[in-house]
DNA sequence: TTTGACATTGAAAGCGCTTTCATGAATCGC
DNA sequence: GCGATTCATGAAAGCGCTTTCAATGTCAAA
């Protein structure tokens, strides 16, 4: 394995000329710059990275701390966040490097090691500490969502809102009245958007908001299935309901089918839908209408925010909430009761 | 920010000692060593990572290269893998070092670098060139599976064949003889032991296997809706169903329902189950029998193997394949043709 | 011919840690 | 009470790279 040294020695060179040749330097001249590329490919010499950290002060690698007992990791949209991210990192010869530990100052303790340049912080809560730490520790960082925090911060977020609630009002146009919500974890904020948007929609349409057909859990397919049971054991059920994922939609029609509904004559679905590549909503046996914002897409554009986060880009700059598309397919109908 | 210079000047000992009494050589006394723990702590002193690792020649992390067409990380089995991983690699200390790359030769690249000291290689190919590049490269390396190449390597396994032998066998045992495989991509080694042991039973019991009764495809939902409406639009389809995931079971599920066959009256299934922390099979609608193996274990198996194979041990001992459990619930009974 | 600007390169000082080797001081056996 | 150990510490070399600063040589301008 050979070292910088063994290079210059090889081409009768100092290291520092060779070291600028391989950093592509514009003081060196060209002739020289390629005949230490082509010696360096030739003796297959790869810099020591904890040298080039250590000269350099920078990590080349962004962290994910994951807390022990953490529903991050039982969440199968991490999969795709996490593909997003690294083949746009990979672009770049960044790595990401995944971390357990407890607490909130496992990120100081790791963001001083120089272990990383930055973080990125997933499912925040909606008054985060993390993000006032590493705030005042002044160490980058991009969030997945969004906080209820005082503080200027860089994030990445989709319109839950909107989505929500144009995809409640699309309901609401198909003369759909009684809409169950099967709403992510009541902690976290973006099923609190999502909520607001779907009542922002009933109220701006003059109907009242029945908190009975609001759930709140964790998106897996059996909250799905059971949640949707205890919605139409109500004397009045809902005609339509709204997925926070589509785990919850497979979970909610297994149900409706067991209960023998028929979708979307008996009731309609919107789900949403991060476009998880184990789970096509378009494959469904009823393709799902749903609010459409690919996970992955989230990875890659955060690790392109973060990289110009660390550039010293503006915070201002890398504040991005996308939109979210509502595609209608099969799931969605005239309410029954709306029909002649 | 502190470093060992400051730690050793606020302290009036060299660094020599300082670094020696964190690193808690046995040479340095016993209340020094008290005394420099604490202004440690007191100053918040952490180690630079990268001068630690230049120094010693060791990074303290493992690396785990995702290919960028990765199925890898489209498989929602990978989370728990990951999250079962970076527990056990936690309480060590050590972090896992994600990148994206293509190639085979991105190992090398990667290791050569000193990033990590060694590789954990998920969904091994038959004839999987990594393995013996990186024997050759004499990097530590654990393998999530298992190979036909003639090296000696270190892995991980769980015992796919005898598990997928006795799950038919118990349907055998139930009368069943036309019993449907949903199998795993046909590349993948775990999915063509699975076959064998299948197989194994089915010849043992001095029946035929059915070629048209095996489909192997990548593990999601939507694949075990299709392959399970194709076994059964056939002349004499089958009356037990064998899954290779959870996912692919939901699918075959979703399609009985929705061709009007009940579970377990008219189709028995077994599905493997790996116990994804977001899709219990005790909770189906039908509770699922299965063939058990958290994949949840591999990750903190595989990182105590691999922290073994670092530290010296032999490759013969870092082989492991553990047994699977056979879990009986409601989804398997006799086979319709076998009541009277 | 002298001078200064420019283009290239090298010497060497770090980056922050570990670890070998040397050095005193204290302790022991006899 | 003296050499031989043991204990505890420090000085300093080095890990492999980057980067500042100085030192060449070259060439056009004066």
């Amino acid at each position: 394995m050979a070292n910088l040294k063994d290079l210059a020695d090889h081409l009768g060179l100092s290291q520092a000329t060779v070291s600028r040749a391989l950093n592509d330097y514009s003081t060196v001249n060209a002739t020289t710059k390629q005949r230490v590329l082509q010696a360096a490919n030739h003796l297959n010499y790869r810099p020591n990275t904890s040298a080039r950290r250590l000269a350099t002060g920078r990590a080349g690698a962004y962290g994910i701390v994951l807390p022990k007992a953490d529903n991050l990791l039982m969440d199968p949209h991490f999969v795709d966040f996490l593909s997003g991210l690294t083949t746009a990192f990979a672009a770049h010869d960044l790595d990401i490097v995944l971390t357990g530990a407890e607490g909130i100052q496992a990120y100081q303790r790791f963001a001083n090691t120089g272990k990383v340049d930055g973080f990125i912080l997933s499912s925040p809560k909606s008054d985060d500490p993390r993000i006032r730490l590493l705030s005042e520790m002044e160490v980058p960082f991009v969030v997945h969502g969004r906080c209820d925090v005082d503080l200027d911060y860089a994030f990445y977020d989709i319109r839950n809102r909107s989505a929500f609630r144009d995809a409640t009002n699309l309901l609401l146009n198909l003369g759909h009245t009684r809409i169950g919500l099967l709403n992510g974890p009541s902690d976290a904020i973006f099923a609190r958007d999502r909520l607001k948007g779907y009542t922002e929609a009933l109220v701006t349409n003059d109907l009242i908001p029945d908190p009975t057909l609001v759930m709140h859990d964790m998106m897996t397919e059996e909250y799905g299935y059971r949640a949707t049971g205890t919605l139409f054991a109500q004397p009045s059920p809902p005609t339509a309901l709204l997925c926070a994922s589509t785990l919850v939609a497979l979970g909610a029609t297994r149900r409706l089918r067991r209960d023998g509904l028929t979708v979307p004559e008996d009731v309609s679905i919107i789900s949403h839908d991060d476009c998880l590549s184990s789970l096509k909503t378009e494959n469904f046996s009823v393709p799902l209408s749903v609010t459409r914002a690919p996970i992955r897409d989230a990875g890659t554009e955060i690790a392109k925010l973060i990289i110009d986060l660390s550039r010293g880009a503006a915070i201002a700059d890398i504040q991005k909430t996308v939109p979210v598309d509502l595609i209608v397919r099969a799931s969605t109908c005239t309410a029954p009761q709306a029909r002649s």
